[in-house]
DNA sequence: CTTGAGCTTACCGTTGCGTCAACCTTTAGG
DNA sequence: CCTAAAGGTTGACGCAACGGTAAGCTCAAG
């Protein structure tokens, strides 16, 4: 029989965790002392404890290697956690390596854009959404831009009504002639059109919801929203994505004076 | 200004984790009303989340971002920073795979021993001890359990006398003619030599640290310990070690009938 | 008998939030 | 205007696997 000391020093662990698997009943002492709570192990419970480190050693939780030590599993069953374990070690391996691509990535970057800081690309999962807009043909971006403070006048002032947006339906890259829909999200189910102009009106839709959308937060006017694209355009590129679906802008912050805002831009 | 609610699902984050970075100082509201507590949000901390949120994928913890948020690092230190993290995944990654080899080579340990469970070998370090010991050669392993009875009885029992060993200093495995090390571990610096017979006495002698020892346990009689031996083999011979100084048994558990003993096997 | 080493219980800290619970505020609708 | 529902707030506990520390009890040697 061995004390605690004793065996910890035999084991090569410390005593607080020969204490610390006693009280979770992975390892309970051979006899306790019932007048001094003394524990005293013998050389069985040291063949325990090797066991109990190796299958620590092998990535598996406590409470996996005790039910593995106390019920009788059979060896398939063993087998199956073993395999199950290596599967799930093989998943997080795949994940650091993600995230080592990622930070050479951001390193490139910041080699890149010297001065400036990168901008933050971030995957979210956008949930449908009800939405009150209208698609046309814009020649400028500052004609999309007045749309969107006309829309903003047509709207009264209520919780229900969200943040604008815009979505460009235009499939190059062009400066004019820009096929977008301007809108606003709302939080109803129903909503009545509302006339912009002789010829436009906000309608109600649906915008379907994206399942990866990768998205960026652009500080500035409109000169500096295409630098927002570009950023995604090299992300997608470092990270292995492709594009499918619109581009969709959202106007975090209006322009206080048809000027400077911030908007995250989502594709 | 957003609120709670509207913040969280606009960053797709949980309102839990929004207090908790309100908390630790990560990312503080732009205004919270004195009156009710409550937290407003601005859509420049929308830019600071994504920030957040991007380096978290990267594996750094708050506290490293925090420190890369508030200090403006350069970026230089930004670099370092980067760098470190990555050399630190890398070493995750390898510890990784070194774990996917043991799985490995234990499912394999289980397949091979069908119904006998495979022994555990774990690696320990062994410090520099004292220990009276004689070393003779034996013919065989009889006359050898046969000196650890004689030497128990040679000693007064005492807290100071530890656990009775064997080491192997015959270069190849043989049955006779065997070059054993028998002694007991003891805790003092100094004892005077004790006689066993007119031959043979123990002599007081450090036993060299050993960095590096890879120990199994093997329960049962004479006839069992070359499994031990055995099991280490394959061990070694699966996880890419090699034989380094001379084997070690240590007895956890003396006989009860000069027969069925528990020992630890160090190599 | 004393003294020091060794043992005990018990509680806090770690990391990054999820999950209640109890209790206020705001907003929309009747 | 009132009320209910939705949304906000501050705690507090829990998780995994122990490390560290403090106050107090036991044991073995001199």
């Amino acid at each position: 029989m061995f004390t605690v000391g004793e065996f910890s020093t035999l084991a090569q662990v410390s005593k607080r965790l020969l204490r610390h698997y006693d009280e979770i009943g992975l390892l309970k002492p051979a006899h306790v002392d019932p007048a001094t709570g003394y524990r005293y192990y013998n050389a069985t419970q040291m063949a325990h404890m090797n066991r109990i480190l190796v299958l620590k050693e092998l990535g598996l939780t406590l409470d996996q290697i005790r039910r593995m030590l106390s019920d009788c599993v059979s060896t398939d069953e063993m087998q199956g956690m073993l395999l199950l374990k290596k599967i799930e070690i093989e998943q997080a391996l795949l994940g650091e390596l993600q995230r080592i691509r990622k930070i050479e990535a951001r390193l490139q970057a910041i080699r890149d854009t010297e001065s400036d800081k990168p901008l933050d690309v971030v995957i979210k999962q956008i949930p449908a959404q009800s939405a009150l807009s209208v698609r046309t043909v814009f020649e400028s971006f500052e004609t999309a831009l007045a749309m969107h403070g006309i829309m903003r006048k047509a709207l009264p002032e209520r919780t229900s009504y969200g943040l604008c947006f815009t979505i460009c339906h235009h499939e190059d890259v062009v400066e004019t002639n820009m096929h977008l829909e301007i809108g606003r999200i709302v939080k109803l189910n129903s909503h009545a059109p509302v006339p912009l102009s002789d010829r436009l009106q906000l309608t109600l839709r649906q915008l379907p919801a994206v399942e990866t959308m990768a998205t960026t937060i652009v500080t500035g006017g409109l000169e500096v929203i295409h630098t927002g694209y570009g950023q995604i355009g090299l992300w997608m590129q470092a990270n292995g994505y492709r594009l499918r679906g619109n581009p969709r802008e959202i106007i975090l912050q209006a322009a206080k004076s048809t000027h400077s805002h911030d908007l995250i831009t989502e594709i």
